[in-house]
DNA sequence: GGATACATGTGACAAATGTCAAAAACGAGT
DNA sequence: ACTCGTTTTTGACATTTGTCACATGTATCC
């Protein structure tokens, strides 16, 4: 996700670097250890995080009340809940670090009086939109086509520093198998 | 999906007449009978299209060669192959028509230079996409968080009309399991 | 550096869903 | 209203993946 989103940034800055200043201005910085909730589940969320280090996860509850991780956050990634970001409805999804993280956050007030004020800016999140939804229907394509051992494979040729930075019980959550499954996979591969 | 973006839309009229005219100016219609195709795999997706009337499904292949749909297209929603759309490399989905259908076609660079031109044009489509993403992300969560009983009674609740205007071929496909198991899910509900 | 908690691996078995083949039902076109 | 082609239903069986229980391995914190 990172360099196409570099890429819109460079663009907002050389064509309004007001708008860009007062972007990062409005930014706060801020850390959270492992285990710690950034977004709760049910909350209402009114920030985006830009993750300069670390890892997050972002994860829903099923019926059934376990979780299922939908996302993770690594360095230059933006994470935010949304969904709720955009309805300011509670989120059901929450974000929860997997290992300590340093990051930028910007209010949702911010972002959406910037985009308003500025052309650049709604340019900017419109292409930020953009890379978030790619992202998405990659994922829809990811789980809705491939088998358990299809899906192990897609990971290890797209998203390598998935199966090399997280813990197999996060991974096998995303891949919407279990970890025995998962365990087994890997045995074989 | 329809009415927020008719929101959108009475938005843009509101805010920019002059965008929103020459945004329709632009627009050409056109129709398509049942098993033509309107987008097709491969291809480099140039167009925008509003389903006036009709139904349509948009599908990838997986690997062993077999279809499987992302989503439907009814009246009133918007239907193109994003991904390519935005990258304008050859798209992985397709789309074809399951009902006769009526559209009203833009172009691509019709939107990239209005939405340039326009603030307001350029707010549209960021919401535009924030629906986009935010049914992508509806669609993740049912895939990925329930078995296929649960994904029937879901679209019963969630999209009803799904059901009854749908073949069970393509309702299957949609839901991601087989036309066997639709069958005998429904024969018990 | 040992105790304790947490993560991963393995085996036996169960459940959900898929596959294949054939029959029944439905529908569009004449 | 009949025919041909498509869609849906049904049954028997195969496969994939999940569940549960427990063993093994690894990390963390005093």
């Amino acid at each position: 996700m990172q360099e196409l989103l570099n890429a819109s940034f460079e663009k907002l800055k050389t064509k309004n670097e007001q708008a860009f200043n007062e972007f990062y201005s409005a930014a706060e910085t801020g850390s959270c250890k492992k285990g710690e909730v950034l977004i709760p589940v049910n909350s209402i969320c009114r920030k985006l995080y830009i993750i300069e280090s670390g890892i997050i996860k972002q994860f829903r509850y099923k019926e059934d009340g376990s979780e299922h991780i939908t996302w993770f956050g690594f360095e230059d990634d933006l994470v935010t809940a949304y969904t709720s970001f955009v309805t300011q409805k509670p989120s059901l999804e929450g974000a929860e670090v997997i290992e300590d993280i340093k990051y930028t956050a910007i209010s949702r007030d911010t972002c959406y009086t910037l985009a308003a004020k500025y052309h650049a800016m709604e340019t900017f999140f419109r292409e930020m939109l953009e890379i978030y939804y790619i992202t998405a229907d990659e994922r829809l394509f990811f789980l809705q086509a491939l088998t358990a051992k299809q899906k192990y494979s897609y990971i290890q040729k797209h998203h390598p520093e998935f199966i090399q930075r997280l813990p197999q019980k996060e991974l096998s959550s995303f891949l919407g198998i279990t970890r025995e499954t998962l365990s087994r996979i890997r045995k074989y591969s």
